[in-house]
DNA sequence: GTCTATAGGGAGATAGAC
DNA sequence: GTCTATCTCCCTATAGAC
């Protein structure tokens, strides 16, 4: 049967799997064997692993970069904390964020795939670190130091709470997170649901 | 050449290589050439892998036991911020708290190990709890709501560092810890050297 | 306790037919 | 684009000699 969107279902399930069981948690056979080919074909798209997880996690930075802008009307605590709630519902899926998937494996890495990393760590951090900048001048956070260590922080904590909610359960990336959210003075003034912004 | 001590020799190997590789990153073979025997010699002490990481878990929790015993002479907030600068020390040797690697991988390991780990993780977030509500009584931290959910978050923050800190650097685990410390308002009223506090 | 030898399987990757 | 077939290597694990 021949196929002309199996490279990008491929980018998909690839960035799936690695959500679940990171890089060194499944073979190009196990993502083959879902798309009902051989293995030789998913060489055809991708001649080597790390030359399919950087399209991955390239394609992950772009979905993030999508996401930001769907959310941008939104004020901003209410970004950050829809950003929290999103990372929940990953969790409730028995995902983790593909980069702190990988950020645990890093030392197992091939380098293409840190650097590949590296680069999307840095919209993540952007993103955390202006809007916790913004939030704290509108008044809606509440924190000390530069922005950029804030975001650092709340990256970290987001990182763990996804690790602790895959093995204790969704709810304690829930307390954890709410607790942080609340350390750091984080309210949303304007109101609205959270829920509505899932992408 | 007759040996002894392979077993607890394979132990310490065994948790070294979890802290650095994880579950997933190293083999019997890796463990026995560095003791200069046979992959064949590890399964006559351990007759597979779950076995010998399960102990290793458990020797883990009981040197953190020990290391809790040798630090309890100082202040509640002294001995989070030891544990802290432990952190940073494991993460300059090139690792990372076993548990936090393990939990990260908790989707592809065999059950044995995950109910190993999860009964050390106890001991952790007992240590942070009883410490972090003594050091809020004693006028050391300051926090909202219930210890046992502030424990949760530091620990989670700091196993996000410790990932954060062997990807971009000991010092981004140092920048994190100190602001999620002072954030949760840590701060040791009895003074003291914490890099004594090695072991 | 450690060895040699080996079974049985899965990984990443390639060659050449269709 | 996908297939079959195959290579090479590494993994966990076992049997039986020393």
């Amino acid at each position: 049967m021949r196929r002309t969107d199996t490279r990008a279902r491929l980018i998909e399930l690839a960035e799936d799997h690695l959500m679940r069981h990171g890089y060194n948690g499944f073979s190009f056979r196990d993502l083959a064997a879902e798309l009902s080919v051989k293995s030789s074909a998913v060489h055809y798209h991708f001649p080597t692993k790390p030359d399919l997880i950087v399209a991955a996690v390239e394609r992950y930075g772009q979905r993030f970069d999508a996401w930001r802008q769907a959310v941008s009307h939104l004020s901003e605590a209410q970004q950050l904390l829809a950003y929290i709630a999103l990372g929940q519902r990953v969790v409730r899926d028995g995902r983790v964020c593909a980069l702190g998937m990988l950020q645990s494996e890093s030392a197992t890495l091939p380098q293409a795939v840190r650097v590949a990393v590296d680069a999307v760590y840095r919209s993540f951090l952007d993103f955390y670190s202006t809007r916790l900048s913004a939030a704290r001048e509108a008044g809606e956070a509440v924190f000390v130091g530069e922005s950029d260590v804030a975001a650092e922080v709340l990256g970290c904590t987001l990182i763990g709470a996804q690790h602790l909610g895959r093995s204790r359960g969704p709810e304690a990336y829930g307390r954890v997170m709410r607790l942080q959210a609340e350390q750091m003075g984080i309210r949303a003034s304007g109101g609205g649901l959270l829920q509505d912004c899932s992408l």
